[in-house]
DNA sequence: GCCCACATGTAATCAGTTACATGATTCT
DNA sequence: AGAATCATGTAACTGATTACATGTGGGC
């Protein structure tokens, strides 16, 4: 099984939900460090199916296609609970780190303004994320007991990221300022 | 072109090669942040030969093929020069942050032994760059107007995302223990 | 003799994005 | 009347991994 076909596992987590649901769900918090368009999700829901792991309900649908609202089976509830604790493997993939690697073949006031521009948007959306989060620590969110627990777990992760990114970002343009 | 094509003119600012030196030179430092298997890399060498943003100059092979050594075309500076100062796109891709989202259907115990062993893990990677970083600014690199900054800035980048996922992981992990 | 480094490719498959396709309800 | 939201799918294509395929030279 993908990764996705285990994202689409932790979102139903949340509850039951259909194919619509889960792609908006997977919007935030998991959005951050996650994604599928829903292309990618209604296949993959079907994978799920196949294997037993989701069992659909069908309904009423607003358009021409029955509305099918998914839950997880116990053999799908067994599957995540296994590989929620494997080890993860993927390496990241960072675009603008790329582009740094090659910085003394860029415009020095053009790459300056780039990473002003990342570390200005790294501590707007760290400001956003903090905010969020002080909801949620007001929710009671930042305790592991609390079922809504891996919303906080994962926002945390979203903050650190995003510092190390303006530091970064902010430390890069500053160098680049002082030898211009 | 394809954000490989890219990276492959990047690496080619450090001089001439081969596919297979190529591929060598992803592995450090941009490795950590973008890599490619060979067998990606010699079709996007073709296709960036048909657009004439590096040329092949053939000799000797060790096995049955002839040997290529690709250099940057005077278009394909042009071209990187261009996208080095566009702004990224790229959204990251965490697993393991993943996996911190559906926590509360996970084994407690062996969820905090997960999350030790990637705190564990991203100390020690950062130990290696921070030494590493240390090398490298004793040769000068971590000035802007060395010709292999870009080195440099690339594991600045490894050291605020190692520190960002152990700080996170030790956080969770910790959590994880107190809830239990 | 066997493994490793050097060196280059192709084929098959899987993962992910973009575009195409349909249609009801609700809000402006 | 038109746009947005709800809702589900397929097709075509691009990007990336795994597996197949070949062959030399050097060290143990």
């Amino acid at each position: 099984m993908s990764t996705l076909g285990f994202a689409l596992l932790s979102l139903l987590t949340r509850g039951p939900a259909t194919g619509y649901e889960l792609s908006q769900r997977m919007k935030a918090p998991i959005g951050h460090f996650w994604t599928a368009k829903h292309s990618q999700i209604y296949p993959e829901l079907a994978r799920l199916t196949e294997l037993d792991w989701v069992t659909a309900t069908e309904g009423e649908g607003p358009g021409p296609r029955a509305k099918k609202t998914y839950s997880m089976t116990r053999a799908g509830r067994e599957a995540l609970h296994e590989w929620l604790v494997q080890p993860p493997v993927s390496q990241p993939r960072s675009e603008v780190t790329l582009k740094a690697y090659a910085i003394n073949s860029a415009d020095p006031g053009a790459a300056t303004a780039l990473y002003e521009q990342v570390a200005a948007g790294a501590a707007a959306t760290l400001a956003e994320y903090e905010a969020e989060a002080e909801l949620m620590r007001q929710a009671g969110m930042d305790h592991a007991d609390h079922p809504r627990f891996g919303n906080y777990a994962v926002l945390r992760m979203g903050i650190e990221s995003q510092r190390a990114l303006h530091t970064w970002a902010a430390w890069l343009a500053g160098r680049l300022r002082s030898g211009m």
